[in-house]
RNA sequence: GGUGCUGUAGCCAAGUGGUAAGGCGUGGGACUGCAACUCCCUGAUCAUCGGUUCAAAUCCGUUCAGCACCUCCA
């Protein structure tokens, strides 16, 4: 499997630190309000990425942060007269509920940044201790970026070309030793949550979070970190100089990020009015929607949002449930027999896809190509199986699209659902009159149905029904 | 200015040296009482110019167009 790696530009061979196992960090979203569908893809593609890691043996430590002190999230607590701890906590929930119709599996931890304040004042005085940290008059803790030689290497920026592009931006008020420096602790403003440390009463730097809870949940050195591409710098190269000057070692073997999202060709933002949350999505569509939409790019390309494409992808992924709705249909009615040798003949034919899926995921996690051998083995499936076919051939043939669409996120089983006793009755009598030959009144009740939010469609297997 | 990315059929989008996947949409056909679903058929020489090569969408260079990061935005 190749995966390319953000620090050598190049794709290479994945090899974890411990053999079967991965340990993987993605950085998460700082909950100052409902996440956008910005926010989703890292969310959406990584999944991806661990589910496939899991298809293939690899027993996968993933952790994903949540950001709950921030600026933003200060600014909307005062907006709100609220404590921070409560925007942040009501934000996590409404982003967990996101995630879960988004079909985003929880990470194996979830660690919040303000539960990790003693890891972050450890770090931080190991920085200072070695050297690579200092203390400013008003207690404000820096990292003395110029110490950490290798600094740029993430983002391959030329330190002395930083340099020249900080000094003209004139900083005020700060007391860096270098324009260069970050934040690693920063006092305390009135009315802002705050910590005891060392230095003084304050808070951590936003980049010191996701270095001390990926030591802490993953180790030293971890195999995977991953985010969107904004982050390459500036914070995930101070990831590294923190962590590697705290710990020694190299931070993480592979990184990846993905693409940014723009909306109608634009960037999006609130200013431009193009600002569009998951919630809202979730409002016209169902999440799956979304999650198949931006798995239909690869990930490290820029994705454009629209309601036209969003439109196509609803539909392009109907084609996908259509058909496993078709095999549920088939799998009431098949003959409980086993295969035959013609069925196993075709059955293996399927290998085919299955292994152009493999292919793609393992080229550095290319879900617009798997997404293809899906749908080859859906055509498969629609022109060949039919009532006639054993159980044992239609359910292996669910079983196939089901791992597969499972490894995507992609829940292809049909919702147990039922319809009230009214609304049967019509379609009884609907299919009396078509027998009858009546079909004006079957078709009277047809879009009295329709006008009841149920659609029909007269298969070969029987009346179906679904939601408008 | 620095560092990168992108430009493939109406739309979306794979493909990085051997003569263009897939999806949506369109049009035609089959099936169906009709509709829907499904199936079959239907479309591009890969922004431009030039070069390397037996061979290029794919490598090198030019031009044009769009975009991102370089200020705690995924």
């Amino acid at each position: 499997m190749k995966i390319l790696n953000t620090m050598s530009r190049k794709k290479e061979e994945f090899v974890p630190v411990e053999e079967g196992k991965v340990k993987m960090y993605v950085c998460g979203p700082t909950v100052y309000n409902y996440i956008h569908i910005g926010n989703a893809r890292p969310m959406i593609v990584f999944d991806t990425f661990r589910r496939y890691l899991e298809y293939k043996g690899y027993e996968v430590n993933y952790v994903s942060n949540f950001t709950d002190v921030d600026d933003k999230i200060i600014k909307r607590a005062i907006e709100e007269n609220a404590d921070a701890s409560e925007i942040s906590k009501r934000y996590i929930e409404e982003c967990k509920k996101d995630m879960e119709g988004l079909n985003v599996r929880p990470a194996t931890t979830h660690p919040l940044a303000t539960e990790e304040i003693g890891g972050m004042i450890d770090m931080i005085s190991t920085l200072i201790e070695k050297g690579y940290a200092y203390v400013s008059a008003d207690g404000t803790v820096y990292y003395r970026t110029r110490k950490f030689a290798e600094y740029g290497k993430l983002s391959h920026k030329n330190i002395d070309d930083l340099e020249a592009g900080h000094r003209e931006i004139k900083e005020v008020g700060e007391q860096k030793e270098d324009p260069l420096d970050f934040v690693l602790w920063k006092p305390k403003k009135d009315g802002e949550p705050f910590w005891e440390s060392p230095w003084c009463e304050g808070r951590p730097g936003w980049h010191i979070e996701c270095s001390v809870m990926a030591k802490k949940y993953l180790g030293d050195e971890i195999d995977i970190h991953a985010g969107g591409e904004d982050l390459i710098f500036p914070h995930h190269e101070n990831e590294i100089a923190q962590s590697e000057a705290a710990n020694g070692k190299t931070f993480s073997r592979y990184w990846m990020h993905n693409g940014f999202l723009n909306i109608d060709n634009r960037k999006m933002s609130k200013s431009l009015g193009n600002f569009f949350t998951v919630r809202d999505i979730s409002e016209k569509y169902d999440l799956q929607v979304l999650r198949f939409f931006m798995l239909q790019a690869h990930y490290r390309n820029p994705l454009n949002f629209s309601a036209e494409l969003m439109e196509a992808a609803a539909n392009s992924l109907d084609r996908i449930l259509t058909s496993a709705d078709k095999l549920t249909r088939l799998l009431e009615v098949a003959p409980d027999k086993a295969m035959t040798d013609g069925e196993k003949a075709d059955f293996a034919s399927t290998d085919r896809f299955v292994e152009k899926f493999e292919a793609s995921m393992d080229d550095d996690c290319n879900t617009a190509d798997a997404i293809t051998a899906v749908f080859e083995l859906v055509r498969f499936i629609n022109a060949g199986a039919t009532a006639d076919n054993s159980k044992e051939y239609i359910k292996a043939l669910y079983d196939r699209l089901f791992t597969l669409c499972d490894v995507l996120g992609l829940k292809i089983e049909k919702k147990q659902e039922t319809l009230d006793s009214e609304i049967e009755a019509l379609i009884a009598d609907r299919q009396a009159a078509r027998k009858a030959k009546d079909f004006a009144k079957a078709d009277e009740i047809r879009d009295k149905l329709l006008g009841m939010g149920i659609i029909l469609e007269d298969t070969r297997e029987g009346v179906k029904w679904k939601r408008a």
